[in-house]
Formats: C-alpha cells, structure tokens, sequence
DNA sequence: TGAGCAAATTTGTCTGACAACCTGACAAAT
DNA sequence: ATTTGTCAGGTTGTCAGACAAATTTGCTCA
C-alpha cells in the first residue's frame, strides 16, 4: 500500500509519484539490480492496488529519471546505471540538509574556480564589455539609484563570466548549481543587506573577480572564484541561523 | 503531429516519450515562460491527436524532468527554472554529439583536478592504503597475471580519490560524469589495448596522481589529475575515429 | 536438438466514467 | 465599498475495459 508522502503546508503528490519513489527506492536499495526484469504492471496493481494508469504514470516517471527502461511485450528492466542519468542536487522538493550545505558549496567553488579561470584565459571584448555592465549596474543598486536590480545584475555577471570560459556544460552546470541558492542570492541585494552592508562586501569579491579576468590572470581568477563562493556560503548559513528576520514579504504579483 | 523519434539502431520511443520532447523543446524555446500555464490535456489530446492517456504520460516525464507542476484542476505550470531541477549529459539515450565531448572532458577536468587537491590535502592512512592496493592491481592487470580485471580496479582507484576528497557531492558528480564514459574505460583494459600500450600510458598518469596524493602535494595532484583527463579525452577521441577494429565482444553473462 | 508456429503474456494506446480540486462569477452580509 | 459564501463549469487524478503491437513461452515435428 502506498504511504502517502503528505507536505505540511503543501498539497499531497499523486499516487504515480508516491509509487515511483517507492520503486526508485527499492531500486536503489538493492531489491531489483541493473537489469533486472520490474513486477509486471499487473502485479504492481495488484501490490499496490491502484490502477494500471497510475503504474504506468510512475513507470514513465522511472524512465524519465533514468531507472528504467521498457520493452513493449518484454517489461520494465532496472537500467544499467539506475539513477544515474540524472544529477540531482536534494531529494524531490525537499530541503537540502544543512550539513550538505558546505560540501555544495565546496563543489560549486571547485566548478566556479575552474570556469573563472578559463574565462580569464579566454575572454573577449565583447565579454569584457558585458561583465563590466553587470558589474556597473550593480555598482548603481549599490549606490541605492533604485532602478537598478542588483540581484539580476548579479546574476547577468555570472552568466558573462560562465560565456567568457566557452564551455557550455561548465556554464550550465555551475547554472544548476546556482539555482538552488538564487533566493540566497536575492537576499544579498534586497535594502537592508545593502545597508547593512552585505552586498558591499560580495561586490568586492566581485571586483577581484572582474580585474583577474581583465587581467587575464588565470590563477588569480580562480582564487577570486573560490574565495566569492567561500564567502557566499558563509552568508548563506548566517542568513539560515538568523531565522525569521523576515523583513517584508515583497510580493510582486 | 507528433513527429516519432526512433534511434537508428534502437526501437522507437512511445508516442508519450515523443510528445514530452516536444513539450519540453516549447518550453525551452521560449513558448511558455516559467510560470505560464500549459495547453490543457484535452486541448493537447485534439492538437496532437493522441490519447488522453499518452498526454498524462507525457506529462509525467515532464514532471519528473522538473520542467512542469501540476496542480490538480488547475492544470499543468512551467516550473520556475524549467529543466534545471536536473543536470543531464545529451539528451534522453541519445548518443553524446562529437562535439561536445571537448567540453564535457574540460568539465571532467575541473571537477577530477579540484577533487585530486583536496584528496591531496585530506587523505588518511587508509585511503591511501585503498589507493595503493587498487594501483597494484592494475600493475597486476598489466603484466597479465590474468585474474585481474584492470578496469574494475580503475574504477577502484577513482572511487579511493574521492573518498579521500572527503565530499560526497564532488564524489557523486565525478562518477555521474565518468559513467557516461564506463565504455571508455573498459576499452582501455582490454588485452589488445594493453598489448598496444594504451593502458600503460594510462597507468603512468595513475602513477603520477598516486604520487601527488600520497606526497599530500595539492598542486601536482591537481595537475595530474587534469593531464589524465585530457589524455583521456584525446584516447577517447581516438577510438572514435578508429572506428569498427571491435577485437572481440567478450560478452560476459 | 533445433526450427517453426500458435498461444499466452506484456507493454502501448485508446476510450469512457467518476472523484477531487480549482477558478471565476455572482449573491449576500458587513 | 469590501469581504465572505456559494455554485457552475472546467481541469487534473484515478479507475476500468478494450484492442494493438511486441515479446516470451510452450508445443509439435523432423
């Protein structure tokens, strides 16, 4: 029977992707190897007691994910490498621990390091340009002009220096893993950091950054990489112990 | 219309495979921002003249791939950062584009490089003891002892530096990234692939890492590290262009 | 023992029905 | 004028049954 995964304050998920977390995990856990042939869809219904709908909701959502994969008249077969398709920062809508923080952070500073590097070694005048315009642009939400948005500047000088290094995958990796401290990201340009400042501090780390790739200074580029991260993962776990500051809830429609 | 997708050499993908691909192709190219909502079943049921059935699976892939959220009688919404809940390499079982191989390998190096400077700086008596005993059989799979699978202890040897880089995430993503080479890497340990040196070439580079860990020295490792990827690559490469010599599919079973 | 074929089984797709939930419009109350 | 409650229509979630396409199994025969 499926246990219902219920969020607190969040509607119940389906029963398709209850089902596919529970046979992800028995996957996962040993119960069916790599290539091992999945309880038919008859027997999964009749095991779980849900319709064949749902069975085959939670199959394709398996196949989706990279644990199986199906042969018309054959069945479902565990893949050679099962999960492993995908790379997932977390559980499924769930908080990242906070004792993974510092090993994400670790890896995000060996990506953004390595990116920053090359982007020092091959940056254009035409990336130049537009790390410079970020950076000005954050240079005036600094200054409170209050038409400039800090936060996506912020994310605009990032996505330069990820174009100046000319590897997609580095520049859409180190994106993932951005994305999942972007509310962090956020908070460092809203008022109240800016005057407390917070954001002065990151758009120092951010000037180091900007004059070693200027400089086509490769290991200073990195350092200045590593040490931007470093410090952004200690403002991201001072934000989390500080709880409830909350100071407005902003809410754009 | 849903147009089939079917893999030259493989069976083609279920109409619900193929309609998610197009969905997601939308989203990615702009057609639905994040946060719009979707096409409602029944209207992609009469515009692609599918199944309801076909839709909701279709759906579930999308789902599991983090481009969609679905809220029960309100309907199918792109996700804030579509596509981004995961980090993929190519596209669904897709062979990875030549191409893209010198930027995925310049991914692997970063990642290898930082991960070998913090094995380097933080490993134990054991992990170097599990570095040394994986190193000696692939010595043995050299000198063709025979009853030594080089390529498992490889395997080995990588799975030792990242145990001593101490950090789960670098460790995980290291091996996300070298699984999609796992054929890669057998080829290199197999006997006529010895016999021609290849491995050799390959074990001198183990070498060199082994050294850097076990002298603690952060930069070598680094360093080393990187140069076996990027001998990795152009060893890859090679393959590729060497097209069928397939010596013998020794298929075990 | 191996080849050929039919039957059984399994996945893929379609269709129809009902439950649960959401949204917008409108009425009633403050 | 604003807030709360109700309801109709629409949408997703689940169930059930049927048939098509592909694979596996079992049986017969040379």
């Amino acid at each position: 029977m499926i246990e219902s995964q219920s969020h607190s304050l969040l509607r119940p998920a389906g029963l398709g992707d209850a089902l596919a977390g529970q046979l992800a995990a028995a996957i996962r856990g040993g119960e069916f190897r790599p290539g091992a042939r999945l309880p038919t869809e008859k027997q999964l219904v009749e095991r779980f007691h849900v319709s064949r709908a749902v069975v085959r909701e939670a199959i394709a959502r398996l196949k989706a994910d990279g644990f199986v994969e199906t042969r018309q008249g054959a069945g479902a077969f565990v893949a050679a490498r099962p999960g492993l398709a995908n790379f997932r920062i977390g559980q499924n809508g769930a908080a990242i621990p906070a004792e993974d923080l510092p090993h994400i952070f670790e890896l995000r500073a060996v990506v953004e390091a390595g990116m920053a590097e090359l982007a020092a070694q091959r940056r254009t005048p035409a990336d130049l340009q537009a790390l410079r315009a970020a950076f000005n642009e954050m240079e005036q939400a600094l200054a409170g002009s209050g038409a400039k948005d800090g936060a996506a500047a912020d994310d605009a000088f990032h996505a330069a220096i990820a174009a100046a290094a000319q590897n997609p995958y580095l520049a859409q990796f180190a994106a993932f893993l951005a994305q999942h401290f972007s509310a962090s990201r956020a908070v460092t340009w809203m008022p109240d950091a800016i005057a407390a400042g917070s954001a002065q501090v990151s758009q120092a780390e951010h000037a180091r950054l900007l004059a070693a790739i200027e400089a086509g200074d490769a290991q200073a580029a990195a350092q200045a990489a590593r040490t931007h991260i470093t410090q952004a993962a200690a403002r991201h776990a001072a934000r989390l112990t500080s709880k409830p500051k909350m100071p407005k809830p902003q809410r754009k429609g």
